[in-house]
DNA sequence: GACCAGGACCAAA
DNA sequence: TTTGGTCATGGT
């Protein structure tokens, strides 16, 4: 493994980045966790938490993906995004008390995650807890991903790689089905979601362009079987770097309704009534940093009111 | 035992 | 257009 010291003056906190930007991959190590491992556009990759003022990286090679490791951390973590200046004055003066609980939040990064495995793991997050939802994304990197074992401190760590989307859409759906839930459904949607990215018929660059609006990429990505708005936006959010997205569930509209009274979140959330309390949420957040600001809400909201369990 | 957990989808009203 | 049931299982 080679070293690498990322400096950086932004605050980023790498633990809430990596459990909230829905990085089901990575893993903690040590009593004090000062080491998370996961592997990222095919490289290992270790994060050493130094606490003051930078990082130390670990990686396999002198690039990740086709990046060096400084332009890697750079991207995957957004620090393009201005944190400190994320929710504009007007905003913290209409809303005191939450922008105080949001200052806690300021090191929070919405990750730049690969869109194919953004979709397969949010296809997996339909309805049940976070605990279960992990569980799928391991088993299915255990059973269809590449193993690769990494030697850190003297201890083997075995991580093993996303499956490509070749492999899962040649899966055979009754034996996928032991690693979405044993929901059969969902294991056939996720065969036919990775044989659409391996035939071309889903194309994440060319959705990730500025070009393509939001309804383009909702409506593209819905035609997959398993993936309505939400999902859509999720992918859209974390997988195509679109930080314009926001996505509600039932924790954002819960937030939306207590935090801002936006009288629609107290109905059901039906695609018409997602559409309107999305569009009301970008009126007050902003359009172009929408979704990452969501995101800051959504954690603080998880964190401060709905205690979630700890990465 | 009930209820909820970071939904999608179909049929019926 | 909205409502209700279904898929599934683990934690509280």
């Amino acid at each position: 493994m080679k070293r690498f010291f990322i400096e950086h003056s932004e605050a980023v906190d790498i633990n809430h980045c990596l459990f909230s930007g829905q990085s089901f991959s990575w893993q903690k190590h040590g009593n004090d966790g000062r080491y998370v491992s996961a592997i990222i556009n095919g490289s290992a990759v270790v994060i050493e938490n130094t606490n003051d003022g930078g990082v130390v990286l670990h990686t396999d090679g002198n690039t990740i993906g086709v990046e060096s490791p400084q332009v890697w951390f750079r991207r995957y973590f957004s620090l393009d995004v201005d944190t400190e200046t994320l929710f504009s004055e007007p905003f913290r003066n209409a809303h005191p008390e939450l922008a105080l609980q949001l200052e806690r939040y300021r090191g929070l990064r919405v990750l730049r995650q690969d869109p194919y495995e953004t979709m397969v793991t949010f296809m997996c997050a339909q309805g049940i807890g976070m605990a279960l939802i992990r569980r799928q994304v391991s088993m299915l990197a255990r059973r269809y991903g590449e193993h690769v074992p990494l030697s850190l401190n003297g201890c083997t760590i075995n991580l093993y790689r996303f499956p490509t989307p070749s492999r899962l859409g040649a899966a055979d759906p009754m034996e996928l089905r032991a690693c979405t839930n044993n929901n059969l459904m969902r294991a056939r949607n996720i065969i036919s979601a990775s044989q659409k990215v391996t035939e071309g018929c889903i194309d994440f660059k060319a959705l990730a362009s500025k070009k393509n609006t939001q309804e383009d990429i909702q409506a593209a990505l819905s035609r997959c079987g398993g993936i309505g708005l939400k999902i859509a936006d999720c992918i859209a959010l974390f997988g195509l770097g679109r930080f314009d997205a926001f996505p509600i569930d039932t924790h954002v509209r819960q937030f939306l309704g207590l935090w801002f009274g936006f009288p629609e979140a107290s109905a059901p959330l039906t695609d018409k009534n997602y559409r309107i309390l999305a569009e009301r949420a970008r009126e007050l957040l902003g359009e172009k940093l929408a979704g990452y600001r969501g995101h800051h809400l959504f954690h603080c909201w998880r964190t401060e009111v709905r205690k979630m369990q700890a990465f």
